[in-house]
DNA sequence: TTGCGTGCAAAGGTTTTGCATGGCA
DNA sequence: TGCCATGCAAAACCTTTGCACGCAA
């Protein structure tokens, strides 16, 4: 179950490196093709689909489900256990996605087990809100409006 | 901010109807479309999507991405201010929303807020995970397979 | 050579949008 | 009366699928 299996190729080749090489962020299907189009030699959208779905079974790849309407992401798991341990905040305001480790979070997941008979699932929650240039934006206009 | 603001129709009455009589289950929008064409009087897909967008605006009902590829699922929210206190854990096994409030839990937003900089909207974020019923039931499943 | 992988295009499903009409206030 | 809301259809998404061809093993 958890080795490649597949043929090696030139695609699936770039396609995984370019996940390799930005594991620290979550990667549409567009960005990956986008990338991949940059090169010498485009990757078919169907083809990068099709490998994903593949690496998020073999567990080599997560498929998040971030974005209010957008499509899913994709990160390698090779950072992924790191991020199995902390939260991930979304701002509103500009779309951000910020990766938090904190130990007093990681608490956090603790507390809602132990109390609250709850395994919170960090791969699919997102906390909402404002980053601090949006909140300070909309503080500003809400004191231009009100 | 808060109130309803737009005209009352017909149409609105009854998909908020709908809504309030299914608080407790998360409800896809055909499944609002589907409910209302059984009446005498169907309402058009387009109007449950616009007014459904504008409840989640006011936070009268809040939106939930839960299904892989599936759409979106909807929820009456219940009383919007109290809601802005706590957090809400929503079980990906069962559906169930639990509101929970909690001091601890009410320091984390603190915590956020002081260090690093990230205002939370309790009406928006939802911690994803397990409730325990769930969580044993998934544990028994996994001891059978592996 | 065998069979999987690729890429294009078409189909599938969900959500959004344009526009004329209808209805609330 | 002046907008806003509605509904239909079309468009705009994201994703999957069918099929012929290409390529790894």
């Amino acid at each position: 179950m958890s080795e490649i299996g597949g043929y090696k190729t030139r695609q699936r080749e770039r396609i995984l490196r370019f996940l390799t090489e930005n594991a620290g962020r979550h990667l549409s299907v567009d960005e990956v093709v986008d990338h991949l189009r940059g090169q010498a030699e485009p990757v078919g959208k169907s083809t990068v689909y099709r490998y994903l779905d593949r690496l998020v079974e073999q567990g080599l790849v997560r498929r998040y489900f971030l974005g209010e309407g957008g499509g899913a992401c994709y990160q390698y798991a090779g950072d992924v256990e790191r991020c199995r341990e902390h939260f991930h905040l979304k701002c509103i305001g500009c779309g951000a996605l910020l990766h938090v480790e904190c130990s007093y979070l990681d608490e956090v997941a603790q507390h809602v087990a132990n109390h609250h008979q709850f395994t919170i699932d960090h791969t699919k929650t997102v906390l909402y809100g404002l980053c601090e240039t949006c909140a300070a934006k909309r503080k500003e206009e809400s004191v231009c409006a009100g």
